[in-house]
DNA sequence: AAGCCGTGGTA
DNA sequence: TTACCAAGGCT
């Protein structure tokens, strides 16, 4: 046998003793009895992995499933709900493109997903990886799946020294080459249950991997320096402030983000620009009193600094920015997290 | 094509 | 406390 295929069947019987159990799988035992995946179920997971831990998406998949069991459910729903059920989550454009994904499949391909690569990618919010991994899991079709996962697997394997993400290309064709005509589907989820388990970011447990017989790094001892990346950009600090105003009727001025950019179409508080630029009016006159202490988050890009600032306001109060919501609507489940983090302080101070 | 886009766990 | 990291996609 070719070093390709014994690295192959390794994975593979490794895995059918070692797969993960999650809820949108169906396990090596049952998947060879004949039982397929339901491609929702599988293309929901994915758009929810997508740089998300499995740990961080098991409740919203439970959650997102009870509440709308078939993609044409989905379809039905409306954007603030759906969004309301994803805060927290990040990456909030997965949200949106999950609801547009939905409402064609539903609206012009009968509620059935493409089941080809080329199909599945053509649809709001899935690339590369997503549609290889949908079309090979669900459908069982031989696609080159590519991940944070494979990509260190492959970097481990044949000691792949080139930092990401020049190195994508080398690691696509080491992929590639693996990728076996039998049980595509099962493959891909072994090589990322591998790198999930096994090969890990830090402290790799080569000692029991499957492949620790023919894994290159492991000769020669570079598997816990790779892959190597090349050096990120530090994080400038943005200050801002958030306008909590509370009508005396307990209802709350929020306003919808626009699609657009940062926490787009999510649910927030008025506030100025997160920058060095000086605040902005405040979306309604009254007087201000500065609550004490500040939130501080981390996006993907910058630090935030926000101080608060809140007021109460009568009936007749009209604001120039965004809607009062009723308190008995309001839950702060709803809110990203930077949000829920403000009403979480407005609380402790008020 | 390189920057934008969240979050929580971990060392 | 800080920095790194995870089943990426879009523009």
């Amino acid at each position: 046998m070719r070093d390709t295929d014994v690295i192959g069947h390794d994975l593979l019987a490794w895995y059918d003793a070692n797969a993960r159990d999650l809820p949108w799988r169906v396990g090596p035992a049952a998947r060879r009895a004949g039982e397929r995946p339901d491609p929702y179920r599988v293309w929901l997971s994915e758009i929810m992995l997508q740089q998300t831990t499995v740990a961080a998406v098991r409740d919203y998949f439970h959650r997102f499933t009870t509440r709308w069991p078939t993609v044409t459910a989905l379809a039905e729903a409306e954007d603030a709900e759906v969004m309301g059920e994803w805060a927290g989550l990040g990456y909030y454009a997965r949200a949106r493109n999950l609801l547009k994904c939905a409402r064609v499949v539903a609206g012009e391909l009968h509620g059935t997903f493409p089941d080809t690569r080329e199909g599945l990618l053509a649809l709001p919010g899935i690339g590369p990886y997503t549609a290889a991994a949908v079309s090979s899991i669900a459908f069982d079709r031989a696609e080159t799946v590519m991940d944070g996962n494979v990509e260190r697997v492959m970097a481990r394997l044949f000691d792949v020294h080139t930092p990401l993400p020049a190195a994508k290309p080398e690691l696509f064709a080491h992929a590639e080459a693996l990728k076996p005509l039998e049980r595509p589907g099962d493959h891909a989820q072994a090589v990322m249950d591998l790198g999930a388990t096994i090969c890990t970011p830090r402290s790799p447990a080569c000692g029991i991997c499957p492949l620790i017989g023919v894994c290159t790094a492991r000769a020669r001892g570079t598997a816990p320096e790779l892959p190597k990346k090349t050096p990120k950009k530090p994080k400038p600090i943005r200050r801002g402030i958030a306008y909590l105003v509370q009508r005396s009727d307990g209802a709350l001025l929020l306003e919808t983000r626009p699609d657009k950019g940062l926490l787009g179409g999510m649910l927030g508080w008025p506030g100025t620009e997160w920058a060095e630029a000086p605040p902005e009016d405040p979306p309604i006159e009254t007087e201000w009193r500065t609550l004490p202490g500040e939130v501080r988050h981390t996006f993907t890009h910058f630090h935030l600094i926000l101080t608060l600032q809140a007021s109460t306001v009568g009936p007749e109060a009209m604001p120039t920015r965004g809607q009062f919501m009723p308190r008995a609507e309001f839950r702060p489940s709803d809110l990203p997290t930077v949000m829920r983090k403000a009403f979480d302080l407005w609380q402790a101070k008020s």
